[in-house]
DNA sequence: GTGGTCTAGACCACC
DNA sequence: GTGGTCTAGACCACG
């Protein structure tokens, strides 16, 4: 389900929350849903347990969990982390967008990729967690 | 000239590289240009010349630079990275747009904010290595 | 009549302690009433009977409720915790009034939320266990 | 400077971030100071430095601290977390307010602490850090 | 069994 | 020397 990448320089733990937060952002995994426990992840990773707390406390504090002690971690509802989520992104996607534009790429051309982005759909809605880099 | 954000988490050097890369894609430096010294750069930044020595060689190595040993360092005509700079923040772009599609950012909206970044062109342009955040 | 927060952090047979604590407090139970039974309780809170147990202990030994054995829990006479109530809270009272002195909050300030508090009591005087935070 | 108190249920990493908390709030840690390394708290305190990283942590994220790597942890300037700060102790309080209404306690006599504590403040804004409990 | 905390000890990048 | 990450293994409270 994740993969993870030892030669990126990130931290797992970050490599874990952010491929979490794209299967949730993305719908991967439905408000209310269970997540796999910290242990059991961790043991399906092969990480130190520690390594995947670390990641769902982080999930926690970003909206996208909320963990009930003794139970398990629990994927909350869509509303409370869509529009904080539009938002980061958004910010984001502005900033890279004007580095393009200082690079020498026209709107034209970012035009075109937005289109292909937006109507080749399909079959990248199946697999939401994929690979970006 | 270059403003160091010494809250930033990223390492120095590579906030350095940053400004400079912007500096130079954006044409404030350009082509053929010295570049400061080593040791000139260190002291205007107050930064430990090690620091900006590592920044001139990543420089280097992403082919904005070349060192002429004993002469001094050169920014490197515009074509050796102009292609290799667009491909690189491209496939950052395409990463984002994604990641904002599936955040629900309609393709309209985000050709709305294409339109208002190219647009709003005359102000930016003048202080290319700026706030993006 | 009582509504769980499954998201809170702190345990559950806290949160049942809290309810019902203010429940006899503001009046909601009268001395002398006899609680519901443990299991009858926690049936109706979906939650495991030793939770429930431990919440009617606790009160026990705050003084709020007494048991006998084979009859059930009742709530003990106003005198019996009354006042020791209010020196529990009266101390945290105190203590976040100084750190809100801290906080560079002025006693005029807090004189006007205290006038407020104590004027606005008709409606909220109903549901005394209600949200508080 | 700080005193741990094992018999406190909370978890020790959040006691010296209430300590160290406290200590910014109220003046007593000025703005823009070196806060000690992590292993130098962690000797001090005699708790492992993996406890205190996790409170300089979170105070971090609380917006009291901002850390350079490889340089040491430094306190914010005081605009950054006053208002924010104020909030929150003033929903604590009102909460409070509220229950110790609900226990009986008049706005009068609540009244007269408020003095009594705003009036007597000269000796405790000496040490403020001090025991609250 | 679940999450939460803590320790001890290790390694790395940065300055 | 500084902070940051990770592992291994332990204990506790909760349900």
């Amino acid at each position: 389900m994740i993969l993870l990448d030892y030669r990126d320089k990130r931290p797992i733990y970050e490599q874990v929350v952010e491929k979490l937060e794209r299967l949730i952002v993305s719908g991967g995994l439905e408000p209310l849903t269970k997540m796999p426990s910290v242990r059991s992840l961790a043991m399906e990773l092969s990480v130190n347990p520690n390594t995947v707390q670390r990641a769902y406390a982080q999930l926690e504090q970003d909206g996208y969990l909320y963990t009930v002690s003794g139970r398990g971690s629990f994927v909350t509802a869509e509303n409370e982390w869509r529009e904080n989520k539009q938002g980061k992104v958004l910010r984001e996607w502005r900033n890279i967008t004007l580095q393009a534009r200082e690079a020498g790429l026209s709107q034209e051309r970012l035009g075109e990729e937005l289109q292909k982005i937006y109507t080749a759909c399909e079959e990248n809605l199946q697999e939401p967690g994929g690979q970006y880099d």
